[in-house]
Formats: structure tokens, sequence, C-alpha cells
DNA sequence: GCTCTAATAT
DNA sequence: AATATTAGAG
């Protein structure tokens, strides 16, 4: 056993004078069992304190092993009840009763029928922990009042005596759990020994003290999110570097599990029917638009337009996936509904660790390997369809539930909240021109696309990073396109609903109850839309 | 000597 | 499972 170099060993205080003489109980030869090995070290160097002659053990079965060989070697056995892999009223069943040894149960818990049980299985005393010197002063009652009572029985008498002073036993014990418990920390001025068993109580993690933690991290930013640093913003009294760096870990443990579980999803070539969403929390890496501007006409493509990428990093700095939403204003594409032959051509795409170009199935928007659409995917229904912003060549899991203009009079926006809390939007603005009006103007405005625990209230603009990480925001997409010759609305027109696969979500009541399972999706057929719709979005 | 992190203990 | 503590690297 490792307890043995125990610094504390000598002897600090005076012997006890209970036992009136210098022999007894100077000498009492105790068996200490606790599981918990620094109990047990506090226990030992407190009955060193007493002046006993202790042996610890920290497995109930070796305590057991030795009682059986060598029981005449102890007077007394303090056992604690809760221990794993062993039954501790047994133990104490075994010792108390069979071995015929004064046995005393520990336990941290002091419950009536706690007590009661390790009573009725033979227990003498009843010690809760953390355990005082006092407490201990006191157990060699117990071996002279076995000694008396075997005496008294010798005779065939009873003895009453002692019960009263079991009873102030157990009392002292429950006032002195009163002291120690919800202990406002002033055991400052206390004795040694007060200090020997008295101990902080552990840090709990409240939901607010967890969002300081979260918004600390999200100031920092992933890089710089070091202990110290949370520490300091979060500028809580008492908290310590330690409590936070317990707690990143964790924090960190929980980010790696997602990033994990994302991976899958790459694997699975099983198309739209298997995917996800991005868990809130992981971390976005960057976030930011490149290129285009209707000033910055692209050649570089062998085709005259204008180009624009909005790309995504998240995941792992060591490997980060990529997504990117990219449009290209080309001429080189036409459309029977577009007189002038200029057409949005979107393409998502997503790639990791770097190899940007390999087109991959991406959790949310599946397997878009081919994923070059014509613009006016933005599906403006007047009402809930149960479907929006539907390309042909992909889709996403928007349902929406709210259709309208929002803001001002030219924007437009769906969104719905999930079941989860995350909600999904899709937004449009058209600042030059009337919804609806096709002839009038090929002014195309903004959109985006983004996901989050609520209505995008930044429709048009990007969501920023730090509010991805806080509301569970993963993704987003948008930016300016002004002046674009493209009516939307005209292009959607006509396209009957089984043009659209309608993503939707799907989840168990556990997975609602679990934080950090995001939604999985899958594809389901026109037909079934309408009930659908009705099932999950009521 | 201090901080961070992963591993381990409670 | 959540939090605390430790070990060892930088």
């Amino acid at each position: 056993m490792k307890i043995e170099n125990n610094s504390r060993g000598s002897p600090e205080t005076a012997p006890p004078q209970n036992g009136g003489g210098d022999e007894f109980p100077v000498g009492l030869r105790v068996l200490a069992v606790d599981d918990d090995r620094s109990c047990l070290l506090m226990l030992e160097a407190l009955l060193r304190q007493c002046r006993y002659e202790v042996i610890v053990k920290d497995k109930a079965s070796e305590a057991l092993e030795l009682l059986r060989k060598n029981k005449d070697q102890f007077d007394i056995v303090l056992s604690d009840v809760i221990m794993p892999g062993i039954d501790g009223f047994r133990l104490l069943e075994i010792v108390g009763l069979e071995m015929d040894l004064p046995v005393i149960m520990m336990s941290a818990d002091d419950n009536v029928d706690t007590v009661r049980k390790g009573i009725m299985h033979g227990a003498r005393d009843f010690l809760l922990k953390p355990i005082r010197l006092e407490e201990l002063k006191n157990i060699w009652q117990h071996v002279v009042r076995k000694k008396l009572g075997e005496q008294s029985e010798a005779k065939g008498e009873a003895n009453n005596n002692n019960i009263n002073s079991d009873n102030q036993n157990i009392q002292h014990n429950r006032r002195s759990r009163e002291d120690s418990n919800d202990g406002d920390d002033e055991q400052n001025d206390e004795s040694d020994d007060d200090h020997l068993t008295s101990k902080k109580p552990r840090l709990t993690w409240t939901p607010e003290l967890h969002s300081k933690f979260i918004n600390a991290i999200n100031q920092l930013g992933v890089a710089k999110a070091v202990p110290k640093r949370i520490l300091d913003l979060m500028d809580t009294p008492g908290l310590n570097r330690e409590n936070v760096a317990s707690h990143l870990q964790k924090y960190r443990n929980g980010l790696r599990k997602n990033s994990a579980q994302m991976g899958q999803y790459y694997d699975d070539n099983g198309g739209l029917n298997r995917i996800s969403g991005l868990a809130p929390g992981i971390p976005l890496l960057s976030f930011g638009e490149q290129g285009m501007s209707r000033s910055n006409p692209i050649e570089r493509f062998g085709i005259n337009g204008y180009h624009n990428r909005s790309v995504i990093e998240y995941g792992s700095t060591q490997s980060p996936v990529t997504l990117g939403f990219s449009r290209t204003i080309t001429q080189s594409l036409s459309h029977p509904l577009n007189q002038q032959n200029i057409l949005l051509r979107h393409q998502i795409t997503s790639s990791q660790g770097g190899q940007l170009g390999r087109m991959m199935q991406h959790p949310r928007f599946g397997d878009f390997a081919s994923s070059s659409l014509l613009s006016g995917n933005m599906n403006r229904q007047p009402e809930f369809h149960g479907s929006s912003y539907m390309g042909s060549q992909f889709s996403h899991d928007i349902v929406s539930s709210q259709t309208g203009l929002r803001s001002f009079p030219s924007h437009d926006y769906q969104y719905k909240q999930c079941p989860n809390g995350i909600s999904v939007s899709t937004s449009g603005s058209l600042p030059q021109v009337a919804r609806n009006d096709i002839a009038s103007t090929n002014a195309f405005g903004s959109h985006s696309f983004t996901t989050g625990t609520g209505p995008s209230s930044l429709a048009g603009q990007f969501v920023h990073p730090s509010a991805c990480v806080s509301n569970g925001l993963v993704a987003g997409s948008g930016g300016e396109m002004n002046g674009d010759l493209l009516d939307i609305q005209s292009f959607n027109a006509g396209k009957s609903s089984e043009n659209h696969q309608l993503m939707l979500v799907e989840q168990s009541p556990e997975q609602l109850q679990t934080e950090n399972t995001f939604y999985q999706t899958r594809a389901i057929s026109p037909g079934t839309l309408d009930a659908a719709v009705k099932k999950y979005y009521q």
C-alpha cells in the first residue's frame, strides 16, 4: 500500500485523557478501511494523533482477508460503507456480527435509512465524513463497552449506560455535519484538526458560469483561449486557473467528439439520406468572402462574368473543413426566361485538409459532387410550402414557416425554428425592385443562408463567427450582388414542388434532450411532404 | 518558476 | 459524469 510515507504521522496533540489510565486507549489497534485513499490518509493521520496503532486498507477484500487471518490483532474496525466491488454493509455484517469485532461505519451519507441499515448490520457507531479528530478520540469507548458487555453477559446482566453515550456520539456527528456543511468557507481560524478534515466544496459550472466561459473563449478565439486568459476575462472571484483548465479540457473534448462525429458523414456515400447539421460548438476557423465585386469581372474562368466566394472553415486547425459558396455571374449560360442570357451560377464546395477542389459530401448539403446549379433557387413562395431555397442539384434542410417582408420592404426571409432550437433561414433582398415584379428591373440583391438558434436578424449579411459559436451557428453565406441581372421569381415560377426535395429534421426525444446533438435530416418524397411537415412542424 | 495540456484521480 | 489534481513538457 502506498499510504505508508505519511508525514503527518507524528502525534501533535496530547494523548486522549478519556480512558483515565495512561495505558489505554493508547495503542488501540485500529483497522481502517476506505477505498478513498485521501480519506484513508487523513484517517490514518488522525488516528495516529490519538496514539492508536493503525493499519489502513483501501481494498475491502484485502481488509477482510487480513481480518480473517489476524482477527485478534485488532481491537476495532472503521469502515466506509460505500465502496466499489463490495457491499459495505455486508462487510459490517461479517466483521461486526460474524467476527464479533467492534466495527464503526463511515459514510458521507447520513441519511437515516443508511445509518439504520448500517446499525442493523452490526455497526456500533456511525461517523459522518468528513471525520474529525474528536470523533475518533472516542471510538475506544466501543472497545471498552464490548468488553463490559461480554463481562456482564457472563454475569447475566444487562448494562444500559452506554446507550446514552451512543446517542450523544451520533448527535455530535449530526452537529458536526451542520458545521462543515454549507460551509461558508469560514473554516479559516479553526483548529488544525478541522483544517485536516475540511474541504472546499467543488465548483459547479452553472449555466451562467459556463456562458461566461464561452464568452471569454469567443473573445479570445480558438488559438488564444488558454486557462489564464480565460480566467482573466471571466473575472470571477473564487475561480482559479485550475478550475478553468479543467473545464476547458472538458470543453475541448466535447469539440473533438463533435468533429469526430461529423467526420463519419464524410465517409458516408449514402447521398442525401444521411446528412447532418454541424454540431454547435464546432470551431469556426475562418469566415469571410473572397473576391467578387461587380467591379471585379473575372476572366480567369474563361468566361465573362463576376465571381464571388464565401468561405467558411471549421473543424480542427489540423484538418479544417472548408465550405465555400461561390456565385458566378456568367453569360455563358442561358435561360429562356432571361433575355440577356445572364445567369447566376451557384456552387457549393467543401473540402478537407486544404484539398480544395475535391468535392465531397458535406454534412449539411449532402453529396454535391456536381454542385453547380443555376440560380433562382431562392424560392419565394408567398406562403409556407414546406420547402424553400431548393436548387436543382441540392437542397438543404430549411423548412420555412415564415415568409414575409422584414426590416425593409424589399426584404424577404423565411425561417423555421427547429425543435431543438436550431433554426435555419434563408433571406434575400431585392433592394432595387419590388417583389414579384419581373419585368421592371433586373436587380438582384443579397441573399443569405444561415443556420442558428433564431431568425437571422442580419439577413443579407454574414453571420458573425462569434455568433456562430455562442448560438450554435455554424454556417452562413451571403453577399451583395446588386445590379446583377436576374429574376428569381420568374425562375422558379411554374416549377412544381416535385422538383424540390425537402429535408426534414428527424430527431428522437433523446436527441432532443442532448444539447450537443444536432439534428439529422433526410430527404423525403414530395408526396409525403405535407404529412411530414405536419408531423414535424405542426 | 510559471503555464499549459494530457492523463489520471476522486 | 463532473471536477480536481498531477506530471511533465515547454
